[in-house]
RNA sequence: GGCGGAGUAGCUCAGUUGGUUAGAGCAGUGGAAUCAUAAUCCAUGUGUCGGGGGUUCAAGUCCCUCCUCCGCUACCA
């Protein structure tokens, strides 16, 4: 039995994420973890809502909240939302949780101690009206380059020129409009990111198997200019990890707290501390610690690209710096982006339909096997309604939902709501059993290597495979003049049913438990021998004909909802 | 500007180290069947593989060049 660690990014607590966000990390994520559940690994899959930094600070001002409670409330909505999309996590922790602070503290008091931090003394933009200093984004003016009036620090929109901030021309802060912004000096603390590029090179150098968006990503900003940069892991916010020294004080830093892209992968680790500290679980060291059993686990990320650089260099620079037997990442996913109706997903102009409001309007296998099935792996993906509802009524509700249904009530209509029993399996049930073997093979292989898409595809091609046997074999036909054949086919197909379910599983698994439940076969394992597996359900073995397992997306919802989601979110 | 990704049938996409007449799903068209959620099954493609040039016996696949779209570009996270 292999040990799979599998954490999805961690999704930023202002606010619920759309669709986008969810099929680039959290979904195929589990899709992986409950595959290997399936497969009977031991899984540990974690996630976490990261709840600091500015743009936290601001979301609980706006909504009048302080900003512990307001990001204690939205991290039980996201909580609930990811429950809702049926995120199998054994544990969805917080970055403000007691036992991140102390990892990451103790991390920042290692890592000094190996000399890899520095401090750096800098003059950053500072808004007496706003009382905090403010991110280059947060300050816009007029572009020194081009003119354009609403340029932003970092960057103009309108001629793209790459900006800092006290090159604007009238420079204002965007939370307040305030224009008496003025430089003040500040002490931070840096990761010395530059001393540990060979080593950061070398070991993405050795992952010849990860998917081109990531390395090249990765040796982007390993070689760019003049190479990897340190990185800043401090800010002067109130909201944040206070900044210590392991468990000391760290003089001249008072007040400060540590960056979040510092902390936020820090959570992975204290997420499976917080996991055993809930009960959950009774050993996390096991899965984090080489020294305390964690070497043969395998640990796999899954993150949209932008993500990558964090997850292929700050983090592994903080594990790898620390000198300590931390567990590093084996192998890392990354997706491109879902458009929407042929532009972006936005959440600040309210384009596109996020999680919540997703989950209103269909049930969560609806939206995860069309996301699943156009997951952005080679290159960015678009969603469109059209091309939703021609996806799922047709995979899901003609091939696979109507195939359960045309053979349950086939059989309760000849043969009642029992298996059947009679006839022996001719040449077209041993030709379909080596073809889903075939298949099988290939799920199971794409299964591991995370080819969504194609594993997608792939067992859409089994479900297909139904279909064909049934139309072929036409035991409607065959009841008439030989009902023990009829018996026999339909016996088949009933436990093609069971099987489907079992398979679909880390697709759809609301509609996967369904169907099992209506075979009465809760519980069915992987199919390790698909002969037997194809009479796992025998004759005289009753079952109930199931629901509507899939109901078809009308035109006029359609219409509907394209009209309701191009725009403003309410 | 730099870096990366993409440009293949009406639509969404596959096409491994270059090798017979370029594929799948959907949509369209014709037919079969009538168990089923009017659900299924079978048949059906005259595509300048973004343009141009080159290497090769052979290029969607390698090289050069140009065009278009998207992302990233280090103080948003």
């Amino acid at each position: 039995m292999a040990r799979h660690l599998i954490t999805s990014a961690i999704p930023y607590i202002n606010g619920i994420k759309h669709l986008g966000n969810l099929v680039g990390s959290q979904l195929p994520a589990d899709l992986f973890a409950r595959y290997q559940r399936a497969r009977g690994h031991e899984v540990l899959f974690l996630c976490a809502t990261d709840e600091h930094g500015t743009p936290a600070e601001l979301a609980a001002a706006k909504a009048g909240q302080p900003v512990a409670e307001y990001c204690a409330e939205m991290h039980e909505v996201q909580a609930r939302i990811a429950e809702g999309f049926r995120l199998s996590f054994d544990h969805f922790g917080r970055s403000s949780s007691k036992q991140n602070e102390k990892l990451t503290q103790h991390f920042a008091g290692v890592l000094a101690d190996k000399g890899l931090i520095r401090e750096v003394s800098e003059t950053q933009m500072y808004s007496p009206t706003d009382g905090r200093y403010l991110p280059d984004r947060y300050i816009e003016g007029t572009c020194p380059n081009c003119g354009f009036e609403d340029a932003r620090g970092d960057q103009c929109d309108n001629c793209t020129k790459q900006l800092d901030p006290v090159d604007l021309i009238d420079p204002r802060s965007v939370i307040s409009g305030a224009t008496d912004l003025e430089m003040r000096e500040t002490k931070h603390l840096y990761l010395r990111q530059s001393a540990m590029k060979d080593e950061l090179e070398a070991w993405i150098d050795s992952k010849t198997d990860w998917p081109v968006l990531t390395t090249s990503i990765a040796k982007k900003w390993l070689n760019d200019g003049d190479g990897l940069q340190d990185r800043g892991i401090t800010r002067d916010l109130d909201w944040g990890i206070p900044v210590k020294r392991g468990d000391e004080d760290w003089p001249g830093m008072e007040g400060k707290v540590f960056y979040v892209w510092f902390d936020a992968p820090i959570e992975y680790i204290a997420s499976a501390q917080e996991w055993v500290d809930a009960g959950k679980g009774d050993d996390w060291q096991r899965w984090w610690r080489t020294d305390k059993g964690a070497e043969d686990v395998t640990y796999t990320q899954f993150m949209g690209k932008d993500n990558v650089p964090f997850h292929t260099l700050s983090f592994p620079a903080t594990i790898l710096g620390s000198g300590e037997p931390w567990k590093l990442v084996d192998y890392i996913k990354s997706f491109n982006y879902l458009n929407y109706e042929g532009g972006q997903f936005s959440t600040s102009r309210g384009r596109g339909v996020f999680m919540d409001q997703a989950l209103e309007i269909l049930p969560a296998d609806y939206w995860r096997w069309w996301l699943l099935s156009h997951a952005p792996e080679s290159s960015d993906a678009e969603f469109t309604w059209e091309n939703f509802q021609s996806s799922v009524n047709k995979d899901l509700a003609d091939v696979l939902g109507n195939f359960a249904s045309r053979v349950t009530k086939f059989c309760r209509s000849k043969f009642g709501e029992v298996v059947p029993e009679g006839g022996t399996w001719s040449k077209a049930e041993k030709d379909l059993t080596l073809y889903l073997l075939l298949k099988l093979k290939k799920y199971e292989e794409q299964m591991e290597a995370m080819e969504v898409r194609k594993a997608a595809s792939t067992l859409r091609a089994m479900w297909v495979a139904g279909n064909e046997y049934l139309q072929d074999a036409a035991p409607w036909a065959t009841f008439k003049e030989d009902p023990e054949q009829a018996a026999m086919q339909i016996r088949l197909g009933l436990n093609l049913v069971r099987l489907y379910a079992v398979l679909s599983g880390p697709f759809i698994p609301d509609a996967a438990a369904q169907l099992l439940e209506a075979m009465r076969a809760e519980g069915a394992d992987w199919p390790d021998d698909i002969d037997a597996a194809l009479e796992a359900l025998p004759a005289g073995h009753a079952f109930a004909v199931p629901d509507v397992t899939f109901r078809k997306i009308t035109d006029a919802e359609r219409e509907d909802w394209q009209a309701r989601f191009s725009g403003k979110r309410d």
